[in-house]
DNA sequence: CTTTGATTTGACCAACTGGTCAAACTCACG
DNA sequence: CGTGAGTTTGACCAGTTGGTCAAATCAAAG
């Protein structure tokens, strides 16, 4: 444990190239299924010199968790109050795909906590994604009501948003399997936005 | 191991409360984050009692596995190509609805797998499901050449099933938590009707 | 009741895992 | 250079884990 000076040239380094390997094995084998020795080697650490940079395997977890959330929750943020509704959904839509597209080992993390019951995220989805939640519901609910989109269950399509998108991430091995050479993000973008299109456009 | 003979009664209730115990605790903790010993408890024996039935671990695993995967297909398969287009998917969604609230643990046990690169799925994957994916993105692309149904890619409209409705086993802890009181499933089955109803119904 | 095969268990083992520690090495800077 | 802080490592440890085995117990058919 390096004195808490201002972080070193070889401290940075290692504590980020720590954090990327971590993120790789966790995301592919979970928080238990995965070894330290295993992200050590994949950092091209050994194992006590990875012990060097973090206190414990649960710590690296820990770092990587909480990262995460915030990237995770920005694109739901943007969604803006003040802007044409159905449009503004339709880009949060293709901001959650790109993600998947881009960090699909972030999803995956985060996939792999909730599908084992949240255990170390319950408390930070109870307050701060709770709040948040009910905060763009209400939005969404506003424009139901203001007939400027159709209606429809505004915690179920958020939920519907989140599934939709994330999948392409989470199940990507199977997605892939199933789609043979074509890849899947490129009728992903169309096929998202003609649903949600169809779905909430006003009946005028 | 007890011989190749007819499977004694004991055999058999305690073959079954092995399984029903490795359900909830692989489905909970994945393969790598269970124990043996969990199992055994869960199932009310003894380790090695619990590995006088079951040769290993693994072996608990493949037979849970082989006994989900034809629990997961039947419903894709019961769709229907003499029956009417938009009925039948819809009826589709609602079955596996119905599967994700009254099998959550196969659910999560099947995306654990999937999530982590589905090391030992992907042969049934490439071979079984892709066959059955093939057939019935055949038989819905046949129903939008004939204008029974609007267009949209029929992979992903697959796929947009698939994690729609799984999502409320899988993601169970996170969408309860963001429910409150509500039951998803209260809400959901018209949520997911009306959304494939508005996507799919043709434009006349 | 006895016998025989099915069932159960305590004791045990080797491999693995998270983590420690003192000793060795490297680097920047005066 | 030399020196002290920062870095790296081999050896090690205690707890856990999947799995084995011989001995003990149980069930049921004769």
């Amino acid at each position: 444990m390096p004195a808490d000076r201002a972080p070193t040239r070889i401290q940075k380094k290692n504590r980020a190239a720590i954090l990327e390997a971590a993120l790789d094995v966790f995301s592919s084998h979970g928080f238990r299924g995965s070894t330290v020795d295993q992200i050590a080697k994949a950092a091209g650490l050994s194992k006590p010199n990875l012990l060097y940079y973090f206190p414990s395997k649960e710590a690296i977890f820990n770092e990587l968790m909480a990262g995460l959330l915030d990237t995770w929750l920005d694109p739901l943020r943007a969604l803006n109050p003040e802007g044409e509704p159905l449009e503004e959904i339709l880009a949060y839509v293709q901001r959650k795909l790109q993600m998947s597209r881009d960090f699909p080992r972030e999803s995956r993390l985060y996939a792999n906590e909730i599908v084992q019951g949240a255990p170390r995220l319950h408390d930070v989805i109870a307050s701060d994604l709770y709040v948040l939640v009910e905060e763009k519901a209400q939005l969404l609910q506003g424009w139901m009501d203001a007939g400027r989109i159709n209606r429809a269950h505004p915690k179920h399509l958020l939920f519907s948003i989140w599934s939709l998108t994330q999948h392409y991430a989470d199940f990507d091995a199977q997605v892939r399997t199933l789609m043979g050479d074509e890849d899947p993000f490129d009728a992903a973008p169309l096929y998202l936005e003609t649903l949600y299109r169809r779905m909430l456009t006003p009946k005028t």
